[in-house]
DNA sequence: TGTACATCAGTGAACGCGCGTTCACTGATGTAC
DNA sequence: TGTACATCAGTGAACGCGCGTTCACTGATGTAC
């Protein structure tokens, strides 16, 4: 081979890496094969040896977006008390600097409309990756798994909403009151959730 | 002139309607002026005569869409006891019906993402029909408006963001259990909401 | 160890296609006389 | 009222451009002998 093992898997790596973040700027129709190359370095030619079409890149390019920024997101909390968790995933998700910064953002606001319109084989690869993210959602909440899990879905579609509001209303005084009206309301949510110990009690109560 | 005085305005309109549909189910890059001129029943070359370019078209057709379901919304509830009437606008934004039908819903969650990508002139004109939404949404919480406002913002983040992760899900089983958790969090929120009463009551006795 | 060959990631020209936009033209109807 | 002319919404061919994809080629390096 002209190159050492691994350089073709690194090559690949640093596209999906660079695509990934133009992707999520400027939209899945919204940058093509040529620049994405020229990101990653390289001429449009060679994008053939890496991906089977530009739909593909797409795919995998969402798919390391939601893998890094879940895994990020567990990094940070790990070192935090187990009940700050909840509130710094929320305040960094409703942070002006995620709103300002979609590029490296959470992929689903960002792309998550034009996934909809996609084919049901690729719509059901990024369901997986929203699965990911209430999962670790839902580890934040105690009590019943299953009344926490309707809780992290709750949460999670208010903050993906009120990013979506905050963009669309660019970066002053009412964007900013959209960013704080979702933190309070799911924060707020979360404290006065009286049902997540009461369904946990019963529950226990019913399997003993 | 060869038409009557209307025809051109009422083409114009059908063209503008048509739109609408189209670019909500397929986005605002999905479907081209020839597409579009032909849904009215006309030929591309035509279009320039009705509209400035494709971008033209593309707002007037977001605001058109806006305007019609705020207005719909309007009629419904007027009909409604006005304590029925935040249900009801919760039940059928979050209805299969609405997750199913983007190119007759709510134009925000089907074409936020892109419209945030826009420059801050297109921007401004979306954020004024947020804004119309809020307010509609705002006069179905009881109490100060301050915090009507703000339960307004928060309710339709999560609604915005249940349709999408709705629709990413598709139309099984998860995807329904996200509409229904969506439901029942707006509404437990509206009410359990005891500082919407507190605060008109002590903002009623300053002002008093 | 040194040499000839095979491999294949990456290059850059080229292709075909669709799309936004332009433009000369049409022809039905309103208007002026 | 009837006739000639002006208007302009709509037609369809054409243009230019960008984009996804293909392809013959390059040349650095691994491998076989």
């Amino acid at each position: 081979m002209r190159y050492s093992k691994e350089h073709k898997a690194e090559t690949h790596a640093r596209i999906v890496k660079k695509a990934s973040v133009r992707l999520r700027e400027r939209g899945a129709h919204g940058i093509g094969v040529a620049d994405l190359m020229k990101e990653a370095g390289l001429t449009h030619g060679g994008f053939y040896a890496h991906f089977d079409s530009r739909e593909a890149l797409v795919v995998e390019a969402f798919d390391y977006a939601m893998d890094r920024s879940i895994a990020r997101r567990r990094q940070q909390i790990a070192e935090l008390a187990p009940e700050e968790r909840l509130a710094h995933l929320v305040d960094t998700y409703l942070s002006p600097q995620h709103r300002d910064n979609p590029g490296h953002g959470c992929a689903m606001p960002a792309l998550g409309a034009e996934i909809a319109r996609e084919g049901p084989k690729t719509r059901r690869a990024f369901a997986a990756k929203l699965d990911d993210l209430i999962n670790m959602m839902a580890e934040q909440y105690p009590g019943d798994p299953e009344v926490a899990r309707k809780q992290a879905i709750a949460a999670l579609a208010t903050m993906m909403g009120t990013i979506l509001m905050s963009r669309i209303a660019g970066s002053g005084d009412v964007s900013d009151e959209f960013l704080k009206a979702g933190r309070d309301t799911v924060l707020e949510r979360a404290a006065a959730q009286p049902t997540a110990k009461r369904a946990a009690a019963k529950k226990a109560a019913k399997t003993a």
